[in-house]
DNA sequence: ACCTGAACACCGTTCAAGT
DNA sequence: ACCTGAACACCGTTCAAGT
């Protein structure tokens, strides 16, 4: 086996990491996704990830990006406003488990902070787009945190789905 | 130093180490918390810590059971109900980090997912107390879930009140 | 009953050295 | 530019052995 791989491309020993951690966090959440597991499954020494890598936190939000670009992705059925909202709230729940592991981490690197903050803000301009017009900002506001709110609980996606059915309607309807 | 101490009461011994691990957890978060480092703060083997608690996790329970109690056992300053919750909301926000490090373990311990619901039940009781009577079982999952969202949020503690006040009156005032 | 010492199997990160 | 091998300083957990 060569030891170095000129021959591969940069990009495609990235994506090659990268994809080994998407399948880690996948399964066995960012507690499984280890710079030492990967390396190992890879035949690689721990050190040659760090090569493309600076430091795990920089390949945990790799990883947590590349899954959230595929969910956010697919594309919703028409349906009304309502049904617009519950489905991104089935995308969310999907990947709750990650946000949460984002959160614990951001208060150790401010590159996980920082990202974190990035996907807070995207989920917001989903929801806007999701919501009626001329809804105020509080009213966003308050429906927005009831959504990760209601994603925090232990609920079914049927009680979920009636929770935030009733906020929907007496926040932003 | 003695190696045994069997003048020095059971529950004493107990309680310093809960002690330190409640330190830990009050400065450096969940992440500070190792039974390595509190034996080497308390002069013991780090099996010593093994013979009273049989895991770390069982450890993180007890310090985070008593931090909570401390922080629950403040008595609100009288006031209207709204007044009650964002006292509440206050209170919570106080201990946010640590709720969010006990999810993340609860994915792998199931002993931190029980000692999480019973603490996620404690405070469905605290808040239906604080409300008026009579609200309906889905205005308050609704609340409920809007209170925990809203500390998720990056906000200020006065656009925190904002918006829980905006949800209070909309949902079950 | 209580505690030590030492081991085991993991981590993340760094660095000199090789190609 | 890319990668290895080996080290360093950490973990949680276990266990035989001592008092």
């Amino acid at each position: 086996m060569p030891r170095t791989r000129h021959d591969v491309a940069r990009d495609a020993k990235v994506d090659e990491i990268v994809e080994a951690a998407r399948a880690r966090l996948l399964d066995g959440g960012a507690a499984h996704l280890s710079v030492a597991a990967i390396a190992r499954e890879l035949g690689l020494a721990q050190a040659a990830v760090y090569w493309y890598f600076p430091t795990r936190d920089h390949l945990f939000v790799a990883a947590v990006e590349r899954i959230l670009h595929d969910v956010l992705a697919r594309k919703p059925r028409a349906g009304t406003t309502l049904d617009h909202v519950l489905w991104i709230a089935d995308r969310l729940d999907e990947v709750q488990d990650l946000r949460m592991a984002l959160r614990e981490r951001a208060k150790a690197s401010e590159l996980v902070a920082a990202f974190d903050r990035d996907v807070h803000a995207l989920l917001r301009v989903l929801l806007v787009n999701a919501l009626p017009p001329g809804v105020d900002d509080d009213g966003v506001d308050a429906f927005m945190a009831l959504c990760e709110g209601v994603l925090l609980q232990h609920l079914g996606r049927r009680r979920r789905r009636e929770v935030l059915r009733l906020g929907y309607e007496r926040l932003v309807g």
